[in-house]
DNA sequence: ATCCCTTTTTGACATAGGTCAAAGGTAAAT
DNA sequence: ATTTACCTTTGACCTATGTCAAAAAGGGAT
């Protein structure tokens, strides 16, 4: 079993993108709200307006969609020191396509629109640092959209190992699968 | 033949989306470069540091992904009103994955990274400006994942015509067939 | 109008991956 | 140590889409 980092402090996090001074970081931590939740507990449901965002300091979350037959299909894995949310539910406001839930015991830190929107306005750096985030995001959307558009479903599988690599021996197999837009007994296969 | 918007200024633009002055929209403006780019031609090579980030006022481009096997995969089409580059390359100076080109004679502004660096340090908005661009860009690849992940070939279609109503008709099949991750063939067959 | 060149459509066939159903495994709970 | 519930694997068959190749349709230029 391979070692993994199992815990990322808010603060570290802020840290390693932008220089906030001591008072800047203690005031950006103090509208964030601590929050333990256990596994498999639902944070948003499909068609609500996503209220918080959380940054993931322990456990992991995935978003998912329901199809209309019924089926899940994982969009997205949230790991340690990541920020989860249905994203534009919650920036734009708007009904999410999405549930999203905790697929361990977790500690998360939740924030709200109105808090980040102060955070944002009281601090130029704050707001880049919200850029640098949205960037990376918009990376790694674009890797998946590469390994689902033009690979097979064999490299579809070790791009999940690279992207996720402490997620995916955690999870069911069925989240995998939906999540490389195939099916869980051909991802079963392709382990051999 | 429907009436389609043809330009979208670069003042117009930026106001639409936050408050900037005057003063501030001159001084920002002035650090972008007007350029008249002849329809195909090659703006960054895969394997290329992307120097440039660009505005498209008329015209559009497409970036497109080359496989081992010569195929020619379409990533994305920039139309008039957004910003095209390769995105990470741009913002992280790292090789792009993508060729980046114009699919017709088109008026570009264009911005380096250290003129863009010097706005977003010089103005708080201009972050913020970023930030919401950069947003709206990660809903639209969350969108076209969502279609490529789990819609049907014609589906899929219909999300192209959603997504690109005035690009459509005026790009190859070709195209469009490798950007929603189909052959020409069946595309064409979908359509009737 | 005709020629040339590019793009789109059509046809015949192949195949990766999906579907459905059943059998094995694994691990927590009693 | 059994039970129970949930995972994962395997098997047989099917289908949407890909591949390859050729024919048809446009669209400029002369």
């Amino acid at each position: 079993m391979l070692l993994l980092i199992t815990y990322m402090n808010l603060s570290e996090f802020l840290l390693s993108l932008i220089a906030f001074s001591p008072a800047e970081l203690l005031d950006i931590t103090s509208h964030f709200e601590k929050e333990n939740i256990s596994k498999d507990t639902m944070l948003i449901e499909q068609g609500e307006i996503s209220k918080k965002l959380y940054f993931v300091e322990k456990g992991m979350g995935r978003s998912y969609y329901l199809k209309e037959d019924g089926k899940e299909v994982t969009q997205w894995f949230f790991g340690v020191g990541k920020f989860m949310s249905s994203v534009d539910s919650f920036f734009q406001q708007s009904p999410s396509l999405y549930y999203l839930e905790t697929l361990e015991d977790s500690i998360l830190y939740s924030i709200s629109k109105e808090n980040i929107d102060i955070l944002f306005s009281k601090y130029h750096k704050m707001e880049q640092f919200g850029r640098l985030v949205s960037i990376e995001m918009l990376t790694k959307v674009v890797n998946k959209l590469n390994a689902i558009q033009f690979q097979t479903a064999r490299e579809r599988y070790d791009y999940m190992l690279a992207e996720f690599p402490n997620i995916a021996y955690r999870v069911p197999l069925g989240h995998i699968a939906s999540y490389l837009g195939m099916t869980q007994e051909t991802l079963s296969r392709i382990r051999r």
